[in-house]
DNA sequence: CTTGTTTTTTGACGTTGTGTCAGAATGTGG
DNA sequence: CCACATTCTGACACAACGTCAAAAAACAAG
């Protein structure tokens, strides 16, 4: 893929060299680099939105709704890693302000849509009485927990073998154990103990995403 | 700070006319650009380490000490928010294959001794009845998690104003009240409930931070 | 103090990669 | 076929990393 090696994998003349055209031209679409790189990521993000979206109208409770989120960004990450890496890159590096403002509030309305996705559904566990949340806690501050775990984990396991290191052979299960814990410590029923939230992710994985899971080769 | 700009922003230029040595001479103590970067980290390790190990040996219950790790993480990332890029900046670049083996390998092991601090205190957990995990979650599954959320919560903290976007003032108590969920969910006693962890951790700033907690202006 | 030797520092140079722009090439309407 | 508009191009300017022979400094011996 393009950005394999980070910022500096991807050089204007091989990318150039690649398209088959001159690297001027390059710079006709794009300002600079920068603007190329958060090219990729409004790519990136739209995909896991349209991903997020077909999860969260799953027909089932909010609890399980929220579960067939995790699956989308699971295999979202599994899937493109590339794209997953894309967001490392544009994080770290300050690329960010030499971009155009247009890009920026794009990239920002994505992520505040699939956040709305997901805020979405805690109010509907909310207002299912499923949930309650203690006073002065908001359904965004739920989603920052999801998010900070899912973003968290994937990180770590993409950037360093450190999971290995730990004994953990497979961290996908060992992630969606976590947030299920977390989700149980809110007090979200049905409780992940009264509930087969395997059986039901693994129907959301063929139900919802039977065409990226052809595409998992690995096991789910 | 040195790594204010990313990964660019540091010019090896300005640096040595900070240091005032000429470029060159810099190369005369590291390989290249990238093995400056990782020494930053190793400081960066180093200081972390060793306020885990002041937290972890706080005399109180399991779960206590718990929260005393994430006073200790909470405070580094406050207090040192230039050590904390340096590690997102050495995750995103691919700087880690162009340093020496010796600094990887001391990373790596830094990173691990940080770890068994934690699963340390999930073990007592478990020794002292507090906490039973489920048939094949091992201790640093758990650490695992705790990992993945602050990782993730911090990083998105740091790189975005996404926080902001969702309404969450302050985030970094629901950052504690997310962490803390999860552990109620994996029932480690005493409970959340049971217990008031903001008072403790309040406690363990005082007592055992209370130089950083000094130079921490800002309301805790 | 002087002279010879070793170590450290230096900044000019080579290299690589980004961004620019005048001119070439290509496309279009009459 | 021509005039005009648009797009493409690659040579150039510039910036930053890393190198290395020469200079400077530190050190040792007589």
């Amino acid at each position: 893929m393009v950005l394999g090696g980070g910022y500096h994998g991807l050089g204007l003349d091989s990318l150039a060299a690649e398209l088959g055209i001159s690297r001027g031209t390059i710079y006709n679409h794009f300002k600079c680099k920068e603007e190329i790189i958060l090219a990729l990521l409004v790519e990136t993000m739209n995909k896991r939105r349209e991903m997020f979206q077909r999860a969260a109208s799953y027909p089932e409770v909010p609890r399980v709704r929220l579960a067939a989120i995790g699956v989308a960004a699971e295999l979202f990450v599994r899937l493109y890693p590339d794209h997953f890496r894309v967001e490392q890159i544009v994080k770290s590096d300050s690329i960010w302000d030499k971009t155009t403002e247009e890009r920026r509030a794009w990239v920002k309305g994505c992520q505040l849509q699939c956040v709305g996705i997901v805020a979405g559904i805690v109010r509907d566990g909310i207002a299912q009485g499923h949930l309650e949340l203690p006073d002065g806690t908001t359904p965004e501050a739920v989603v920052f927990g999801l998010w900070s775990m899912s973003e968290g984990a994937y990180s770590i396991i993409a950037t360093s073998d450190a999971v290995a290191d730990l004994g953990i052979l497979e961290p996908f299960p060992a992630i969606r154990l976590n947030i299920h814990r977390m989700l149980d410590g809110f007090g979200w029923t049905p409780l992940s103990s009264e509930l087969d939230l395997n059986a039901a992710m693994e129907k959301v994985v063929k139900d919802v995403f039977p065409k990226e899971f052809a595409r998992l080769k690995q096991s789910w």
